[in-house]
DNA sequence: CAATTAGTTTACTTTTAGTAACCTGGTATA
DNA sequence: TATACCAGGTTACTAAAAGTAAACTAATTG
C-alpha cells in the first residue's frame, strides 16, 4: 500500500489494465511485519515485556522454539535497536535482554495482535 | 505466554529451574502471527479493505508478490473463514476475493502496524 | 567425579518462499 | 486470421528460512 492514496487499478480504451498506487516496494504493512512477524519475534518481545530475561530463561519460557532461532531472533532485534543484550557477569557468563524504547513501541501492536488471537480463537 | 498470569522462572532448593506459566504450545501471539504474519498475508487482507477484489488486479497491487503466492494465501485465508471467493461470471472466467466479517476483525491490529510502522520508519 | 547450568555454535533435514514459464479459454486489434 | 493480450490459475525447479539434536567451553553443586 503506497503511503498516500488507496491503489486501484484503471483500464485504458485498449483494455489495458494500469495499477495506480501499487506497492513497488514492501507497503509498510509488509515491513513492519518483516520486523515483528517473524516466527518467534512476537512473542520474544512479548515475554521481554516485564523486564530483563536471561537467556535460558527465555528458552524455558517459549516451549517450542528452539535455542538457535531465539538466538538468532535477539540479534536481530538487538540488530535494530529493539533488544539491548547485556552481559550481567563473567564468570559464569551470564546475560540478559531487556526491550529498548523502540522495542517497547511495538508491545502495543502485539498487545492488540493476542486481543485479537484471543477473542477470536484462532488456530494457527 | 499463557492466557493466565505471566510467565516466570523459579529456582529450586537444589538449584534447578522450573518454568511457571511457560508456553507449551504457541501462544496467542505467536497464534495471531501465523494467521495474518505469513508473508504477504497482511498486505492482501489491507488490499481488500475496500471491497471485493479480482485475482489480477491483487496480483497488480502487490508489487513483489508472486502469483503463487497471492493463490496461496488467498486459499489459507478463504479456509479459515477470513475471505470469501466469489465467481462473477464463467466464460469469460472472473473471480473476485472479498473479506469476511471475520477478516474485516483483523483490519485493526493491521493499520496499528502500519501506523507503528509508519512512525518509525521501519525497514525490513 | 558426575551432573547440571549458561550461552552459544554446528551440522544436517525439512519446510517455505520465490521465479518463471506454461495452460485453458476468451476477446480485441491489425 | 494471426497475434497479442486478458483472466485465473498450475507446474517445475531453486533458494532461503526454520527446525532438530548434539556438541562445546567454562563454571558450580553435591
Amino acid at each position: 500500500m503506497s503511503e498516500k492514496g488507496k491503489t486501484t487499478v484503471e483500464t485504458d480504451g485498449y483494455g489495458r489494465k494500469k495499477t495506480i498506487n501499487a506497492c513497488y516496494e514492501p507497503c509498510s504493512i509488509e515491513k513492519g511485519m518483516r520486523v515483528i512477524g517473524g516466527k518467534w519475534t512476537g512473542s520474544i518481545i512479548f515475554h521481554l515485556k516485564d523486564g530483563p530475561v536471561r537467556f535460558n530463561d527465555l528458552n524455558r519460557m517459549l516451549g517450542g522454539a528452539s535455542k538457535k532461532i531465539i538466538d538468532q531472533r535477539l540479534k536481530e532485534l538487538e540488530g535494530r535497536g529493539m533488544v539491548l543484550r547485556t552481559v550481567i557477569s563473567d564468570r559464569p557468563v551470564a546475560v540478559t535482554y531487556e526491550l529498548t524504547e523502540f522495542g517497547r513501541s511495538a508491545l502495543k501492536v502485539l498487545d492488540d495482535l493476542r486481543v485479537w488471537s484471543e477473542k477470536h480463537n484462532v488456530q494457527a
